[in-house]
DNA sequence: GCCGTTTTCGGCCCGACTGTTTTCAGTCG
């Protein structure tokens, strides 16, 4: 899939246009169209082949050109012209709050500044602020954000947002200076990561809710403080117990405005633009504040009816992406996503017979204090060294264990299944007659990552294609900020899924989400049923559960698309 | 650059905040 390195030239090439001061408008449609390209379903080749690029919302006939040309030739020529007019580190200079294209111009073009080490050096010389428009405290600011910009590329991860929004709001309703609060933003549409936190509160005395705000614990930094809007720099450990920081914005809103504010701030951007220009079209005006006829707000205390206004059915805030969901909303035939309590077991659950923590009766029990029906056990088989898999004779040993588990209670039942090493051409770590008396079998790939495209996905293909092969797991093998997907044909391997009746994983551990949102909804229209895991190590892990959930909403699937979501008897018919 | 059930030309979201200004430009979301 080439879909995600156009995107990158696409909102490259905006970045440039803004900087050489060309139409601002132009610039909007490549973004808008790198955006477009990194949620696209399916892949660009394909429409490219089919002469179907140019039905791509905010594709249009110039553009599908320049993606027609990348997909051809391997270039852009008017991506490479313009890119030869920027000295390499132009364009990092970008990442530096508060430094935008017309910033960016002048201390390229008056000062020579070429990158981040000569701005650096520019503005510990005080040579910033001799130009027109900065000055001393600019020049303060951007040794500060320089020192900001490799943290500010990595997003926060999911699971350690979850944690920072649950934190701030549980202290700011302790503290009584709000009413009411709530997390929008990316946060709320469940995005693999976020890169900041936007929350919404309303309060009778603003200036005491937004100087408990700034007091928060692990504030570090307050960037803005105004008396509707609050920003901070919060320090927070990620839940590998690593320091970071994540800027967090609070907005505090009038109870009439409260739902036109948590539509506007929960965004996507896209999605508000299509809905305020069906508000224009009737002759209405949307905002942050409410809709509104002339001068008079007629929508805005609740979500509902914002959407209402407009003949909407309420869109679920993981939908909000513009990727077709507005036109179901319009005509009542938006999908009813899985929720949480939907979810009756957890198929990917390691002990510390490989290299999970717990023992696996502790496992159990964690997994049935959730509330679920089932629990699967899958440790790793025996080529996972690193891992300490398990030999064959280990794995089926278990099972006398397992059945007295299963002896104790009615209500709740424990699958002895495997994460079964994928080997090197494809065929399974244990032999089938092993595989034949687990009761579920994980095929994941945990080595050789760099093989060719064709070659992996004829590895996987394989697997899946097993007899005793259930899920496919982690199928793209990513690690968010530390290692990418092993390049595969995900439309072939979906199709092998689909026919040979092999479910696809959605693990929710917050580094892999893996499938994405994205490939997930692709592998749903293939026809695949997914399993949505939380790959747990310990048994706080089970509660990621939440995010596995979140990123299938995303791809907007229902209950009945989610194999952990039916009923053990169809399960059992599943997995036989 | 894109887009169209008021338009194939003329629109394209806009409000909050900061820091620099002498009334507002730039950035951000």
């Amino acid at each position: 899939m080439r879909n995600e390195e156009i995107a990158t030239r696409f909102s490259e090439i905006a970045d440039m246009l803004d900087i050489l001061g060309e139409d601002t408008f132009r610039s909007l449609s490549y973004q808008r169209a790198a955006r477009q390209l990194e949620s696209l379903t399916e892949n660009v080749e394909d429409l490219v082949r089919e002469g179907r690029v140019d039905q791509i919302p905010g594709i249009g006939r110039a553009l599908a050109e320049k993606i027609t040309e990348y997909v051809t030739t391997g270039r852009i020529p008017y991506y490479d012209e313009l890119r030869a007019k920027f000295p390499p580190g132009v364009l990092d200079l970008l990442k530096v709050r508060g430094l935008g294209p017309k910033k960016v111009k002048v201390l390229w073009q008056e000062l020579g500044i070429t990158d981040l080490d000569t701005l650096k050096a520019a503005a510990e010389k005080h040579l910033l602020r001799r130009v027109k428009g900065f000055g001393e405290k600019t020049e303060e600011n951007i040794l500060r954000a320089i020192e900001l910009v490799k943290e500010g590329e990595a997003r926060t991860f999911l699971a350690d947002a979850a944690r920072i929004v649950d934190g701030i709001t549980e202290r700011m309703k302790a503290g009584k200076t709000v009413e009411r609060i709530e997390a929008a933003g990316s946060f709320r549409r469940m995005r693999e990561t976020v890169g900041d936190v936007d929350i919404l509160a309303v309060a009778k005395d603003r200036a005491a809710a937004g100087a408990a705000f700034e007091r928060l614990p692990g504030v570090v930094e307050v960037l803005a403080s105004g008396e509707t809007k609050v920003v901070v720099r919060l320090e927070y450990h990620d839940y590998e117990g690593s320091r970071r920081t994540i800027q967090v914005d609070l907005r505090i809103l009038d109870p009439d405005s409260w739902g036109a504010g948590l539509q506007y701030f929960t965004g996507s951007k896209d999605h508000n633009i299509r809905l305020r220009t069906m508000a224009e079209r009737r002759g209405l005006k949307m905002n942050e504040y409410g809709v509104f006829r002339d001068e008079k707000r007629i929508a805005g205390d609740t979500e509902e009816s914002m959407y209402s206004t407009l003949e909407l059915a309420w869109i679920p805030p993981e939908m909000r992406e513009d990727q077709g969901e507005i036109d179901l909303a319009a005509t009542g035939r938006l999908p009813e996503l899985v929720e949480l309590p939907d979810i009756r077991g957890d198929f990917h659950v390691h002990t510390n017979a490989t290299d999970g923590t717990e023992p696996l009766e502790a496992m159990v029990e964690a997994a049935r204090r959730r509330g679920y029906a089932f629990v699967g056990i899958s440790d790793h088989s025996v080529s996972a060294t690193v891992a300490g898999g398990m030999t064959a004779e280990q794995a089926l040993s278990r099972r006398d264990r397992v059945r007295a588990l299963n002896r104790e209670s009615k209500d709740f039942t424990v699958l002895l299944g495997t994460e079964c090493d994928i080997l090197d051409g494809g065929e399974m770590d244990y032999p089938d007659d092993v595989l034949k008396e687990l009761d579920f079998v994980i095929a994941s790939v945990h080595s050789r990552f760099t093989l060719p495209e064709e070659t992996q996905t004829a590895r996987i293909v394989a697997a899946v294609q097993n007899p005793h092969v259930n899920i496919l797991g982690h199928p793209t093998t990513r690690q968010i900020g530390w290692r990418g997907p092993i390049q595969l044909d995900l439309d072939d391997v979906f199709k092998a899924c689909a026919k040979a009746g092999t479910a696809i994983e959605i693990d929710a551990d917050p580094r892999r989400m893996d499938l994405n949102s994205t490939q997930a909804r692709a592998a749903k229209n293939a026809g695949c049923t997914i399993s949505v895991d939380t790959d747990s190590h310990a048994s706080g892990n089970l509660v990621w559960m939440r995010f596995g959930v979140g990123t299938a909403r995303r791809a907007w699937l229902t209950a009945a698309e989610v194999l952990n979501a039916w009923p053990l008897e169809k399960i059992r018919d599943f997995l036989r």
